[in-house]
DNA sequence: CGAGCGATGGCAGCAACTGACATCACCGTA
DNA sequence: TACGGTGATGTCAGTTGCTGCCATCGCTCG
């Protein structure tokens, strides 16, 4: 990580992170699937939290609002708790495509189990993914815009206030 | 694309590729930023036809309904008058992940772009990006249950479905 | 003390890309 | 017609990510 913020991501060479180490470039390959799964170690666990939130919210809750409320809940143990490592760590995703594309498929298949999580509740069919997809889409800006102006709020409050704003373009 | 198919993406190096098209690697990577790229050229322009038909949209309409109204109407001229190529395309794109990362990024700097235009229509700050993330999200639904079910409806059928249930999965 | 096992090192090799330079076809012009 | 320039292609060498295979080492358990 220190030495993807030193020199970017592109630019650091997996021998130079194995140096770093006091390893080898094979053990590198041992720990991590590839050169960008560094960044990405944890998203397993986030994962799993969001989908127990899912399944523990308020039966009552809309599909959509069900996500909601799991995201303000994971975010407040997994982001608001440390928000320096977060914006550190975004910084060096936002400054590399080949991250953007790993973070991407990384939120997908978030939103993938997320949607498995809403079946369980008896969320229908593709109602179940569209849910899924509009709540990361609201964690997606909300995160953007924690992540662009740090202390004026938490990242659970950007979560409200998207999601309110979603309800908002829908019109009709 | 015929390789692809035949031997899957991973499988296919390069050097086959320009092998079989009578070319050399190096100028294969002329033609082509990477490997992936040959499936994903035609991206720019369903990029344009989509930001195009944003701006066209019916003034009064909500910010995602101008959404799906372009999407609708891209739908036609770019998937259902030719629905083999596109069905093709997917299963070759639905057997990589490296494919799916690729997609994924496409399709978020597509919903980035058709953000602007929503932003041109006079939609606010955090509202032009999560109505333009939510329109990706329909057609990603919508698109899926075209492909996997060819012959019953039209795509843009699908999206307009998509979009009912969206709604439904909001509440109060 | 020895057998087994998990983590690591070392090495060879493949494939995706890149940069630098040469070559060649084509096209407008003197 | 000959010439100069331009764009597409070929050639080659090199870097880097990543993998398979086998050897080694340390630790633990019987």
């Amino acid at each position: 990580m220190e030495l993807y913020a030193e020199h970017g991501f592109e630019a650091t060479t997996v021998a130079a992170i194995a140096d770093r180490a006091g390893l080898t470039e094979r053990t590198f390959f041992r720990h991590f699937a590839d050169k960008r799964e560094v960044l990405f170690q944890g998203s397993s666990l986030l994962q799993e939290l969001l989908v127990r939130e899912v399944q523990d919210a308020d039966a009552a809750l809309a599909p959509v609002e069900a996500v909601v409320a799991a995201l303000q809940a994971a975010a407040v143990g997994f982001f608001d708790a440390d928000a320096e490592r977060p914006r550190f760590r975004q910084a060096i995703i936002d400054a590399s495509p080949e991250l953007q594309e790993r973070e991407l498929i990384k939120l997908a298949t978030l939103a993938t189990a997320v949607a498995g999580a809403l079946r369980e509740r008896g969320v229908g069919e593709p109602a179940d993914r569209l849910a899924a997809e509009a709540g990361i889409a609201v964690f997606r800006v909300a995160f953007e815009a924690w992540v662009r102006e740090p202390g004026d709020h938490t990242l659970s409050w950007w979560i409200r206030t998207s999601a309110d704003e979603l309800r908002g373009t829908l019109g009709g």
